[in-house]
DNA sequence: GCAATGACGCTCT
DNA sequence: CAGAGCGCCATTG
């Protein structure tokens, strides 16, 4: 049917959320890849206005979701930048001396 | 409808 | 390896 119209503000942020829900504990991705894979390849800046606006009481992932550079983005709260981390090293995420995390070794890969 | 903002990525230096 | 600049599109006011 035409429902297709109605498609609601955040209609691109549970493209993202879906994508974001797929990572598996253990692992993180990049906003980049989650781009890519939520079909918005180019604009990972979406990835994180969505995540942005991701509201709780959603059982997404969204601590696995960390930049390119393999660090942590800080957002206008530090707080929870050290929440993030905690999180991830409770999954057995490892940390660098400077707080930045091994892609090469906990890159989510999609197709496996 | 326009202007500004934003949890970023890539390239160059 | 680290830092700075530019580009990208969607959402908000």
């Amino acid at each position: 049917m035409s429902g297709s119209a109605a498609r609601p503000r955040a209609a691109s942020y549970e493209r993202i959320y879906a994508v974001v829900k797929r990572i598996p504990p253990g692992r993180v991705a990049t906003y980049g890849q989650i781009a890519a894979l939520a079909g918005r390849a180019g604009q990972p800046r979406q990835v994180g206005y969505a995540l942005h606006a991701l509201p709780e009481g959603r059982p997404i992932p969204w601590h696995r979701v960390i930049n390119a550079k393999g660090t942590i983005s800080q957002r206008g709260e530090r707080w929870v930048e050290k929440v993030q981390r905690a999180l991830l090293e409770r999954e057995g995420v490892a940390f660098d001396a400077k707080g930045r995390i091994d892609l090469r070794r906990h890159r989510w890969r999609a197709s496996g």
